[in-house]
DNA sequence: GATGAATGAGCTTTCATTCAT
DNA sequence: AATGAATGAAAGCTCATTCAT
């Protein structure tokens, strides 16, 4: 029956929510059966213990996330803003994020962590993106790279710090406005001379 | 009293041991004190509560990669290898962190949270030695940046990327490798052409 | 209809395999349903509880056990025979079971309550056909016994304790040592000097 | 200090008498604990599990059965009335115990397997005081018995059927009638001819 | 006949924390 | 300065059972 995946699908809804809020200890199996109007033992039906709700959720939000990069970074023609567009999606899309997390930024990162080692899967396919993205603005003459596997990984690294800075007092704008003067820096750093 | 103090400390360091492998929540008093060869209660005597002994671990932890990185950068004259030094020295201290907590792959999220969270006090002074850096490279007319400021966030940032990996498959080589792509890369980025 | 007894005779199969397994608290009933390829609920359109999936699974397995006895017996004239040979085969079957009790040594106690106390009409049926061997050796001269009814709950008995071993660590051998030893002994007792 | 020692007597006095009425699954720690005056708890702050409670009750009601058999036994000279005593002696005591068993008859023989796997160290104290009033008997002249130590076991296991007795319908004299015939039974089929 | 979905009622266990001594 | 004893509050999880369909 579709029922069974829709009721999955209600849980996974009102648990991102909690989720979100209270972070994966802070939050109960009771919190989200009360947000899903669920008892606690139908949580239970479908699901087999709260760690998998929580891995459903993160799950769902790493399939959202790929999917707003691939649609805006394929919509670009030019590598710089190809590139600029990866990092900035990926940011607009963390910091939407962020904002349901603010009760529990310290959490949050514990959160953040957990969808890496849940699923480094998305790192690769990350990675991959960037290489993609290199090559095609060295092979338009643009970018300056012979191993452009080990620099979309140094890329990467330089992005992953991105998922950083929510924790601490900046603001949208701040954050902004450095990103923009990494992406310089970085574009610098391989375009051709 | 010195007696005190160096009671704290001890509790400080055998708890510095436990969290590294267990983590903030998955760490009990009952654990801490064992290892302390003190009792429970002993800990609420010298502690207020769980959350200040961990307080007092990061503190100890931060003082320690601090004096590191600084004893390096100044032995360092050259602008670029000055930058060299500081990302490596600093990776080197949070690589040897990261061998303390082989047992807890999931706990990573722990790690993350417990070196940057509890106090951005330690960024803004990696922020500003950075800054430092790139300032006394463009003095020397070899870096080429005119808001040294907005530059030394972006780098932060970029190296922010470092302290994730070694929760997943990276071997000690492979970063070390990666890091070195994005030492040239941004150095290349800042330099003067 | 004949259908249900079948479908009520499979899940009994079934059950009789997992309770064997597991005992009666450990079972559940979804472990039941499964072996059975039943819904849980099914279980409950044949049985009105657990317990009854149990009593009937206790049922079948006194009457398999009635059966055997009473057909060994039977085939032997000798009075001394036929105790020896109710005594073995009461034997056999029991470590029949046994075998399938492997896995729950701590579970014997399960054992012990699951031939027993559910039903002492199966007592009372051993009681009898003990009483029903030393009449038969009585009347013919070899025993000297005068109230057998008294007797033969006497060696009812003594016969019980041998349920108790198999718990424990004998070998098979060392059991079947000991009851011909038994045998010996309650024979010399009750035989005319 | 005594005071942990007397705490956690107190606990196991409260505890039996709830384990005797009730059997070890349906006794909770709530129930023992209330019976106790202790919270839930300090339970655990006395006993690792449930479980250990448990064990502990067992261990003590051993303790007293061997004290029992032990005094009685040794008051005896004569071989028949030693192995009398030694019957009986062993059965007053289980009939206490039942008597405080009625609503669990049935859990009672779990408990009573739970003692035996828990601790067949208990058995064996029974095999060989038997043995010792065998080969006393013997020595004296009047037991027939070469191989002591297999008919020693075969006595044992046919005592150990008095332990099922209480889980059925038997009266207190009833069964004390038929434990006499059986201990002639024995008796004659030890004695010299 | 049969079942998917749902639940209520518990249960054991853990732990940070307190406090009299 | 130090601790043994005690606890409250919660949490995750299990399962027999029900019932509309």
């Amino acid at each position: 029956m579709r029922g069974t995946q829709d009721q999955r699908e209600a849980i996974i809804t009102a648990a991102a929510e909690i989720f979100s809020r209270f972070g994966l200890e802070k939050t109960t199996m009771e919190d989200i059966a009360r947000s899903a109007r669920k008892s606690k033992s139908a949580l239970y039906y479908y699901f087999k213990s709260k760690e998998e709700v929580f891995a459903e959720v993160i799950r769902k939000e790493i399939a959202g996330l790929k999917h707003a990069i691939r649609e805006a970074v394929e919509r670009e023609d030019d590598p710089y803003y190809r590139f600029r567009t990866f990092v900035r999606t990926r940011l607009d899309y963390l910091n939407k994020k962020a904002d349901q997390y603010t009760t529990v930024k310290d959490e949050y990162l514990k959160h953040y962590a957990f969808i890496n080692s849940l699923t480094e899967e998305y790192s690769n396919w990350e990675v991959s993106t960037l290489k993609g993205i290199v090559e095609y603005g060295r092979d338009r003459g643009l970018f300056e790279v012979t191993d452009t596997a080990a620099v979309s990984e140094a890329l990467f690294f330089a992005l992953k710090g991105l998922e950083y800075p929510w924790a601490i007092n900046y603001s949208r704008e701040e954050i902004a406005r450095h990103v923009e003067v990494l992406i310089d820096l970085l574009l610098r750093g391989i375009s051709r001379r």
